[in-house]
DNA sequence: TCGTAATATGATATATTGTATCGTTAACGC
DNA sequence: GCGTTAACGATACAATATATCATATTACGA
């Protein structure tokens, strides 16, 4: 299933990640932009082998399983793509275009109907709670990323019609 | 490595856990004790494989892979043990016998330094804020349960220390 | 611009995690 | 005891991921 992205908007988006790119002095190749390019289409987190299936798909000289892994590790660092661990899937980052830092306190919220994804930051009340919540057993965060499961609003306004 | 877990404590855990199948109108068969066993006297989380080489260290009748997710997936539905997606290991329950009912809230501290893992339940003000951040964009949360990366009081203490 | 070092990719093998399926054994309810 | 259900054994295989070495491409200074 594809978002609904035209090929205008995901010009940019990947022009932005080019630029992204540039200023950590590294490059965003053709097999990278691909990849890239694949997961800013879909509406659903996509499997590293899913990815590679799509990018096979459209060219002719097949990539092997181990360059999409390659590429999406690189991709992560880049933070222009997120991997859910909850699934082993991968999603684009929704702020490749939006904004220049990407914050490090970012949640995932996974629809269980339609396995949409909503990338949204963290609140200031949530980050302090969990925080806090750690400190009471001696704990130190080093990251804020959770996946948490729920449904979102188009499944809960769906729910009870048709199937 | 193994958690200081004497041979008494084990037996009163697993005690508390053939009750707790009871309830359910289940049962802790052979197979099952010893799996929720060696999960109890390990002080990180094991994988799935982990867990039968263990298991078929000590037994003389080997277990194919096969029980043992069935077995994992039969003791987390009993809220026995859970299932960390973020490193696709399991550890027992910290619940089984310290109160009878296991909280829907609970949250996994996991040490980047020694792996040990801490389950806390979830402060209200934590679980407040998360579904409060949720509704901003119209999910509606299912699960509270999550995985936090840390360093914990150990760690963070012999930090410098040697290597 | 050419050579070289660093980076990226290809190719292959294999490890790890997990599921499907089917037949057998053990427990439970009458 | 006897049939039904639940648990387990055995086998095959799918899905996810990493290790390793060879090749190609790029960056960049001499």
């Amino acid at each position: 299933m594809k978002k609904q992205v035209n090929p205008k908007e995901l010009d940019v988006l990947l022009r932005a990640a080019e630029v992204a790119c540039a200023e950590n002095g590294a490059r965003l190749t053709q097999r990278r932009r691909q990849v890239l390019s694949e997961l800013m289409q879909s509406s659903s987190p996509l499997s590293a082998y899913e990815v590679l299936g799509l990018c096979n798909r459209s060219t002719t000289p097949t990539m092997p399983a181990m360059s999409v892994y390659r590429i999406l590790d690189f991709l992560e660092q880049q933070q222009l793509v997120h991997r859910l661990s909850s699934s082993s899937k991968y999603v684009s980052c929704a702020h490749i275009a939006c904004d220049r830092k990407h914050s490090q306190k970012t949640h995932f919220l996974l629809c269980d109907g339609c396995s949409s994804v909503e990338e949204v930051d963290a609140t200031e009340e949530a980050s302090e709670a969990l925080e806090q919540m750690a400190k009471t057993v001696g704990f130190k965060l080093t990251t804020q990323q959770f996946e948490l499961s729920g449904i979102c609003t188009t499944c809960q306004n769906s729910a009870g019609e048709g199937l």
